[in-house]
DNA sequence: ATGAAAGCGCTAACAA
DNA sequence: TTGTTAGCGCTTTCAT
């Protein structure tokens, strides 16, 4: 009955020093074959697995990469955790989870626990944090980057889609289509995707001549989403917009819901929704929504790449602010320009 | 710029001993309040924190649990994982992810990986591993619980649902209502959840004096279940069945948008869909879907409750082999039988 | 109640 | 290439 191998007992069985098996289980370090030999052959009778804990102590690096996320029910978490894990893994690098609510407080605590854990690293999923914590991070030397967050200051690195220009060519595609009346049903304000998207989403209107008809929010919750599509258009037929962008897919399913089985309307005959995110629902027949896709296996190479960098040159990488260009994917949700697909050239 | 403040530049500045220090940061040791005083100043001051990596070098203990999922696309595991995460975190641990393929070899890898964290326990979710395996975490004395995953053999936790159970009343429900084709789309055949569902819905079906019209597989993946459904009822009228289990929520959905969207049957007058898990998208409306419910957060409780009976008691906590009730939700993919709900008493 | 001292299992100089 | 030595930051006896 093995309790737990130490280098040392592999190091006596193997008939050499330690260091000479600590050699053996660090890449690159100069060992004989014929020792290497000895050592592994040990190794494998012994069960041996170097601890990587009491490595992490006198190295310095952990291999963890610290994951604060505030909620999994937007199924674009998910995916980006499946792909980020995935990616870090390849790497030799491991995920520890940290849920957080929305409140900032919170926050701060949950990232002081991460820091305790000497993480190499920490990715915040749609979460912001305060400057002061931003700064203690700096500080203690780790690389913090916020996924799917814009966030203003020097030492912060993030990856975003273009949520901006993704707002912005939603309503070029709403206009085209011939939208007269077109709507809009917010996330939660404080979050900065949401903020994005409805000014990219107003700056497109006004620039295609057309202005904002209705305006409701929805919190990026299902239940706020509801009543909202529920107040906007539960109204006189002329006073109901003709199209809506629901600021995630996720609210969108909702308002599809409601509109759909609550107010008996025809999408898109009645009313054009389009979302934002291409969850995998959003390619389910029932909903077939029109949205712009958050690339996250783009988002999360970006995320990965720049915290690699961080670590393995802690002194000269530089923050990264990096936006990926969300594409627009077309599906049956909202009407269709004429003429569409346009032809090139 | 404060680097990284250590247990004892904290007893410098309060003027105490290095142990002092550690005491104060001891849940139960004895200080006295005076040194308490100092300490918590000085670590205030210099901002410091306890590393948990010494902390657990030195204890035994990591307060890590890992956690080997294979997939997040069944969105039954983000929900739990939020709730194991959320559960674990309020204890004072987290969740190291391993994210697994379903091939047995790569499972067993995975889990040395883990071993190698000095994690005091494991969740695998939806995974088997080789009883090999579990030998060396027993050895290891690194209690494993297997979550949704029945497993046999003395040494072992798991915690399910009561899928033979679920699957015989789904039976029951079809039959009630009248159905008198009833088939099943399966999902992987490895998989214990698979073959319980099955086995009690096949049960069901013999008790109330019926059998299976007809069967195919969806491995519990859409395209294979979009596939199946097509090749299930893409036939004469007569050879259609009036009713379908789906093996998980998950696939029914791809099976319904099929049923509906690709060969125009109404749900449920053509035909009734039935599934397993309530997954959130299984009551939007859209689906609507007539569900065996997963009680993910009473299936984590006993998961939590088990992993630490085992890490405060290592000896002498027990195994345990948890089935949780679902209960039938009932919705409207289904035709209702006569006098529905039934009458109590 | 407190300090001194001994490690937890490993890596990283430093010699040899 | 190899062994020796000194810690990484902490908890935990053991004295006092």
């Amino acid at each position: 009955m093995a309790e737990k191998i130490t280098s040392l007992q592999v190091a006596e069985r193997a008939g050499v020093s330690q260091s000479a098996v600590s050699r053996v289980f660090t890449p690159g370090a100069s060992v004989s074959k014929k020792t290497e030999d000895k050592v592994r052959k040990a190794a494998a009778e012994l069960g041996y697995r170097p601890n990587v804990l009491a490595r992490a102590m006198v190295s310095g690096k952990s291999r963890i990469i610290g994951l604060v996320v505030a909620y999994l029910d937007n199924y674009f978490y998910p995916e980006a955790l499946e792909i980020l894990s995935n990616d870090l893994q390849e790497r030799g690098y491991h995920v520890l989870v940290f849920m957080a609510s929305q409140t900032a407080g919170n926050i701060d605590g949950v990232v002081e626990e991460i820091l305790d854990y000497q993480v190499d690293g920490i990715v915040t999923a749609s979460v912001a944090m305060s400057s002061d914590l931003s700064q203690r991070c700096a500080q203690a030397k780790v690389p913090v980057v916020h996924f799917n967050r814009f966030q203003d200051g020097d030492g912060v690195s993030f990856v975003t889609s273009d949520n901006f220009q993704g707002g912005r060519e939603l309503a070029q595609f709403l206009v085209a289509g011939e939208h007269k009346k077109i709507a809009y049903i917010a996330g939660w304000e404080g979050a900065s995707t949401q903020r994005d998207r409805e000014a990219g989403f107003r700056a497109g209107l006004d620039e295609f001549g057309q202005k904002l008809f209705a305006r409701e929010v929805g919190e990026f919750d299902v239940d706020h989403a509801r009543a909202a599509a529920h107040a906007m258009f539960n109204v006189d037929a002329n006073d109901r917009p003709d199209a809506v962008f629901v600021a995630n897919d996720y609210m969108a399913f909702a308002v599809m819901d409601e509109l759909r089985f609550g107010l008996d309307l025809k999408i898109p005959d009645d009313v054009s929704v389009v979302g934002f995110d291409d969850v995998p629902p959003a390619a389910w027949r029932a909903y077939d929504l029109t949205t712009m896709r958050q690339r996250a296996n783009l988002m999360v190479a970006e995320t990965v790449e720049t915290l690699m960098a961080h670590i393995e040159n802690p002194s000269s990488a530089k923050t990264r602010k990096i936006s990926i260009a969300a594409p627009l994917i077309v599906r049956g949700s909202a009407r269709l320009p004429k003429n569409w697909p346009p032809v090139k050239g």
